[in-house]
This record gives C-alpha cells, structure tokens and sequence, in this order.
DNA sequence: ATAATATTCAATAGATTAATTGATTGATAG
DNA sequence: CTATCAATCAATTAATCTATTGAATATTAT
C-alpha cells in the first residue's frame, strides 16, 4: 500500500468528511450556522455537555468546518465558509436519493406535516417585493437576532399558538427555520394550516438564505 | 437529548459522512468511479486484502454510496449517482480551502510538478472540435477501455517514457487521469515537459468528464 | 456431482472514537 | 488579588471501527 501523496490527501479529505460523521456534530453545525455561538450555549441547545461539545468542536475546527475567535470570556464559532453548508446539503441530497432509511423517514414524519413543495427563495424574493407575503420565523428568539429574512415575524414555535391573532388571515404565510428538515418549520405549518391559513415552509433554512447572498436583517 | 426524526435524519446522515471518512473508502470510491469494477479487482488496485475490501465495499453500499450487481462469479460494484461525485467533490473543496495540511501537500508535491491550471472540459470540448490537441489518458489500460475522453491516446503512465514517439511535437497534449489529485497525469506533465512538449492536465478525471454529461468512448 | 473461483460472513484482537469526570487555563469583575 | 465563569485539557471507561483469519455461500466450469 504506497503512502504517497495521494495517500496523505486521502486522509485529510477523510477527517473532513469523518467530522461530518457523528449526529452531535451535525447538530452542532446546524446551530452554529445559524450565527456566531459560544461553547455553553452550544452544549445547551444541543443537549450536550460542556466538555463534550468543547471536543466536538475541536474536531469540527481541526477539519476547517467551523472557525473560531474569542470574545472576552466566550469563544465564538461561526462556519468556516459557505463551501461547507454546501458540503452538509451535498451529504443531505445524497442520503435522500439513496439511503432508503431516509425517504422511510421523511415520508413517515416530515411529509405528514407538509406534503407540499417548499417555496424557493427567488419566490419569496418575488413576493417579499409585491409585499403580498408574511414571513414567519420560528426560530428561538436568540437565534432571530443574530440575522433573519428581512422584514420576518419573529414567533417562536412554543408561542405560535397563543399569538395567532398577530396574522393577517388574508396574506398568505412563508414559514422557515434552521434547516431543510428543522422540525420547527414543519409544526408550524401544521398548526397554521389546521387552523385555516395558507402557509408553505421555504425552502431550506435561514443559512442557506444568507448563504444565496440574500439580505439579512440583524437586531 | 430528543430523539425525535431529525434526531433519526441527522444519524443517516452521519452514516453517509462516514462512510467517506476512511482513506481507504475513498481510494475504493475513486477506482470505482472509473467504472464498474469486481472486488477482487478493486481490492488489488487498493492494496487491500479481499476480505477487508468486502467489508467496505459493504459500508459504502450501506451508505448509498456505490451499488452492486452479480455478473456471473463477479460483483461488480458502481457510482450510485452522479450526486456522490459531488459530494466527493464538496469534501476535497472543503479540504483544499479549510485544511492546512492539504494546502501544504498540494504545494510540496502537486504544485512542485505543475503550478498551471488545469484546461476546463469546456476547453477540451473546443479544442477537440478544432482538432488541435492530443488527448492522452495515463491510466491503466483496464480503466481505459471502461470508458475515456473519445478519442483520447491510452499510454499508461508507466509506458510513457518508451512511447514518446507516439506524439506530435507539434500539437499540444492534454492528459488526464481518474480525479483532481490523481498522481498520475501530474507526473506525466512532468515528464513530458522535461521532454519539451506542450502539456497541460485537464481538470478533475474521467468521472467528472463522464458526470459533466459529454461523450465518452467505451471499447 | 465435483472442483474452482469470487465473495461474504463470523469471530477475534487491536486501534480509534465517544462520553464522563475532575483538574486546569484564560479572562473578567469586584 | 481573589472569585467567578467560560472553555479546554487529561485521564478513564465504554463503545465502535478496522484488519485479519478461516469458514461458509454462490456461481460457473468440468
């Protein structure tokens, strides 16, 4: 077995996609692309120990996926660049078309919310300038802050049910979250719908938003 | 921690990551992506024992990743779907943009025996149609007659040097190998320039030209 | 059938990875 | 300077992954 420098490629590419490997991580970097995150809010919202996603990361900044800096007594990571978001949605359509675990899931949980096509963002685009739209951000709220689609409705999922006075039962609704199958976005419709609105999700989540170099509010 | 169906989707996805995160399953993929191969063969390109290339050829297939079939005694084993190249190709950008280790390998061995960019498959299409370039393809000649550039001249690597002849000093060389980092066509640049002649690699390998939905000559 | 070949399976030992715990380092506030 | 909080490190255990070996299965050729 030569140990050239192919071989030694190899390696690196496999530590990059190895990083990628673990749930937790994929979690983690779920978060992180949302914005700019400490370690201890991490753990939090990953469901992890401190200690644990401190060497998560660790490996995630060995493999370029993410970066970090420090800000006083917090060390920050973000995303190294959108090259790796474009990684994660290339590992997503691969397990899709080809893992059947995947459609088996999807199908029985994500489809039963919402079997209709999410809006792309030129769409939303399209709609946001004919003003003909809500949008709907279900994210927690610390992660609304840190950059949303502008001009977004911040309702949290937990809060949905108790603010639907806030919608104007005329204009149609696009809701969105993290990710492609972030389950909030997904409830969310669910519950709208079942209460008679017109909503459909968007597609993907605010990264990949940011990432197609739309605008971005942060407040 | 839930254990909810993102919980479920982002362990599938896991799955596929880390099914590309060991050297040895990328080396499988990469002589794969020639074309359908039997185990035994691809074991020997590898440098693995039949067993243990079994057993991720088994992983891989888990993943989705590659998909078999029984010829007879054989089972030959292929790409997917051209969504795979991608991912692949997702993880080596990561890794050339995010990874130290993999900038300075490219610098040290790569760059040392070609610092020109490689010619874009669009160039090559143009210059064929023009008739003005040699197309020389450096892989092994079972590789070869899976599928190549058409027209392309089939001079291993190895044979290089004996059969310089064979070119027209006049007209500049293409060569190509089975990917981006394959060692092959960087050393036959190298070879042929120290000769004198006009060489360039094209970019990326064969699957890519094959993925890109341009011709290809089986024989 | 029997033999030969290709592949997979099963069991094992060794190596690597993951999670936990407690100690340690870095930075800030009082 | 000390206390405090964020993060990392070090050490341990448990779990998983890798490679090897030899046996078992599937297919073809004789």
């Amino acid at each position: 077995m030569p140990t050239g420098p192919k071989q030694a490629l190899f390696e690196e590419f496999a530590r990059v996609a190895q990083a990628l490997g673990h749930a937790h991580r994929l979690a983690l970097l779920e978060h992180i692309a949302q914005g700019e995150r400490a370690v201890d809010s991490l753990a939090i919202v990953s469901g992890l120990s401190i200690a644990n996603a401190s060497q998560h990361l660790k490996l995630l900044r060995h493999a370029g996926l993410v970066t970090s800096r420090r800000d006083g007594k917090f060390v920050l990571h973000r995303i190294t660049d959108d090259g790796v978001l474009d990684l994660i949605a290339s590992v997503r359509r691969v397990a899709e078309r080809n893992v059947a675990e995947v459609a088996q899931i999807i199908g029985s949980y994500f489809a039963a919310r919402d079997t209709m096509e999410p809006i792309s963002r030129a769409e939303l685009v399209e709609r946001l300038r004919l003003g003909v739209v809500t949008v709907l951000d279900v994210r927690p709220l610390d992660e609304f802050v840190l950059g949303h689609v502008p001009g977004a409705l911040s309702i949290p999922l937990e809060e949905l049910e108790t603010r639907l006075a806030e919608f104007d039962p005329a204009q149609e609704i696009v809701a969105y979250c993290r990710s492609t199958y972030c389950v909030l976005s997904f409830e969310a419709v669910a519950t709208l719908r079942a209460r008679g609105f017109q909503v459909r999700r968007l597609e993907d989540g605010y990264p990949e938003w940011r990432a197609a170099g739309l605008p971005c509010e942060v407040a």
